[in-house]
DNA sequence: TTGCTACTCGACAGTACGTTGAAAAAGTCG
DNA sequence: CGACTTTTTCAACGTACTGTCGAGTAGCAA
């Protein structure tokens, strides 16, 4: 129950079952949620034992580690120009978010496992920790940047906001069957909580 | 794994029983997460067996379910003003944020229990979904209602806008170790999203 | 061949769940 | 009070899954 398994160095046949339990958690995960999977099926798919399966990972969670370490790269690809640019870009937004959606369409069951079962399992909650806190720090310091330069309104504090941002992004994401659907309406909602200014002086514009 | 109980009708002992669990589940919840608490501790709490659990409950969820629905009312009390309102009331709003936030900060392992249980067990999608769809589509009506008097500007479609701030409600408070400290912040992130408006104008004032 | 390491699996132990059937406790009625 | 019904109780059982142990077998190197 924490991180990968007890195995040595060596390429070779235990490789080959390692990937082929992966290979079996990714094709499960395609038509069944991660709480419906047991050990007994990872196995089978891999053609060992259920106690086979011990000599490879400590646990299900701990594929799904090894799983996430797989797409982690991917979660902040197309983040890059949003987070490093300068005022309400909407392109910028939209090409990061369309990145997360399109990995959440293809990985949604992983990373929705993943999340539902941080919470009582250090290494997911790390992992969980991890990503949230790397974007909401480059986020915060970007907010900050904005207001300095007058570009954006004052408000929450800069890592409250980007915390709140990146709580909406999971958690709509996570609701959605069709992720892609909401990058528009989602690039408007998150460029409202950073640049969107009211007044009581609403009559059009 | 369903519904209520089997039990019948008759107040007495039973109800006492009945009465004690419900109780246990609200201690043992003070002070561990849902997940945790197994029906052996719920019975020994209500001093029965494990066995006789069962002639009250059908299983640990159902104990929730029946939790739940002595706060459901309480989930929407202080939205009203707001939701029934007009235009940018952050003091209604934040009437309503404080209510839930005191709500989950008393009740946040029941909720969070039933939020993370929900997928995998139909009572709880329902409950949760209902929840929403009440809150989604009073608040959808109020933003068409500020669109149509040209108080709020044009953007996600209504219901999708509500459920978004439906997400980041429920995902903000979930997360938080202390909800009210979120309220303000979160009347104004909800303020913006739906009547922040900004253009690509935007030396300060 | 010897010998080491990677790998395998059956058998076991543990935890939690939910069911069943027999029977004790409580309530009802004459 | 007693016969009769309903409510309540629980031990015993079967099931599903998890994780561990130790005795192996297979593969390769010297």
């Amino acid at each position: 129950m924490s991180i990968p398994p007890g195995r040595r160095r060596g390429p070779s046949k235990g490789d080959r079952r390692e990937q082929a339990i992966l290979e079996t958690a990714r094709a499960l995960l395609a038509r069944k949620p991660l709480a419906d999977i047991t050990i007994d099926e990872l196995a089978a798919g891999a053609e060992i034992s259920r106690s086979s399966f011990y000599f490879y990972f400590d646990s299900k969670l701990s594929v799904v580690v090894a799983l996430l370490h797989g797409i982690t790269g991917e979660l902040g690809r197309d983040a890059g120009p949003w987070l490093d640019g300068t005022g309400p870009d909407a392109d910028a937004l939209r090409k990061a978010l369309t990145g997360l959606a399109v990995l959440w369409r293809d990985q949604g069951r992983l990373l929705a496992g993943a999340l539902a079962a941080a919470p009582g399992c250090p290494p997911l909650a790390r992992w969980r920790e991890d990503l949230r806190s790397a974007h909401v720090n480059r986020l915060a310091a970007r907010i900050e940047r904005d207001r300095v330069a007058g570009l954006a309104p004052d408000g929450p504090a800069p890592r409250v906001l980007a915390g709140l941002i990146d709580d909406l992004r999971t958690a709509a994401l996570n609701g959605s069957t069709d992720p892609e659907a909401l990058v528009d309406d989602l690039v408007t909602v998150e460029l409202r909580m950073i640049y969107g200014d009211f007044s009581d002086h609403h009559p059009a514009e």
